[in-house]
DNA sequence: CTGCTATAGTTACGGCTGTAACCATCAATT
DNA sequence: AATTGATGGTTACAGCCGTAACTATAGCAG
């Protein structure tokens, strides 16, 4: 008899291939539109939620290790969309915050994701988006300890 | 006010993270004991389950670009895991098996992907975890014709 | 103050990846 | 049999990425 293990069946498998469809369907977005990479994108979005962050900050709520923020973070100042500041008292670390364009690029860019999402949704049931969700915090969680 | 789109919300972001997490804890296995890459352990599961397959189906088969097949295939092949056969008749394409070897190998990768796979199920409860592959089905529909 | 350890952020390096070009072969048409 | 177009698979190239090492700064212990 072959072998009972499915690939199709594996949820790591089947994860990925999930995220990576979806993701792709909004990277074409700001990718053709405004010539950003994934990083990029979620440094802006960071940024525009938390207003004025550290690259630390931004690390943590992106999920994206520090060097891909400093890249990222380096790409955002070159086009003007973000501005440092060095902290006054420590030196080490600069605040982050968008520029007026930043800003507009961003809410551009919310629309698109905004309408995006409604399309995931509708898709998914609008009911039971809430338990994928759900479903992920639970997935996320798992080596949570090993951070 | 500040902005009301909230990165932790979004699905694609959320998938991904999930995705990542997820295969992360996986990875570990056929990286450190069998110094496997990612595409090496989807061509060899691939393999396995269709017995006898060539390049084109396995990237079908396994969601991945034929150039990451042919790389795999290719390190899967000098470990002598795989063995190549040209087609008789059609002498472009080259049909892959599983040496004995690399079903071995195979076989041990499948008994700690079952148990990562219960682990995943357990935690997500077990009667909830064919609605994630339900959802994952159908966000994977999405963007179907676009391939 | 000096030295030790820790932290924020950057960067050099090697490895992996997708795009596009490529090679070899096949099939259909003439 | 020569031409054309399509197909299976490989590869050159340029870009992205994580690891580890690095710089600069801070804080604390002596």
């Amino acid at each position: 008899m072959g072998q009972s293990f499915k690939l199709e069946k594996f949820i790591p498998y089947r994860l990925m291939v999930a995220a990576e469809t979806v993701s792709m369907g909004f990277s074409v977005t700001y990718k053709e539109q405004f010539g950003m990479s994934r990083p990029e994108w979620r440094v802006l979005a960071s940024l525009a939620q938390l207003q004025h962050a550290t690259a630390k900050d931004i690390a943590a709520h992106s999920s994206m290790h520090k060097t891909k923020v400093s890249r990222a973070v380096f790409e955002l100042e070159k086009r003007k969309w973000l501005l440092r500041k060095l902290d006054e008292t420590d030196r080490r670390m600069e605040h982050l915050s968008l520029t007026k364009p930043g800003v507009a690029v961003h809410a551009k860019l919310v629309v698109h994701a905004t309408a995006y999402q409604a399309k995931l949704l509708a898709v998914l049931g609008v009911n039971t988006s809430d338990q994928l969700l759900t479903m992920l915090n639970k997935l996320e969680g798992l080596h949570a300890d090993h951070w």
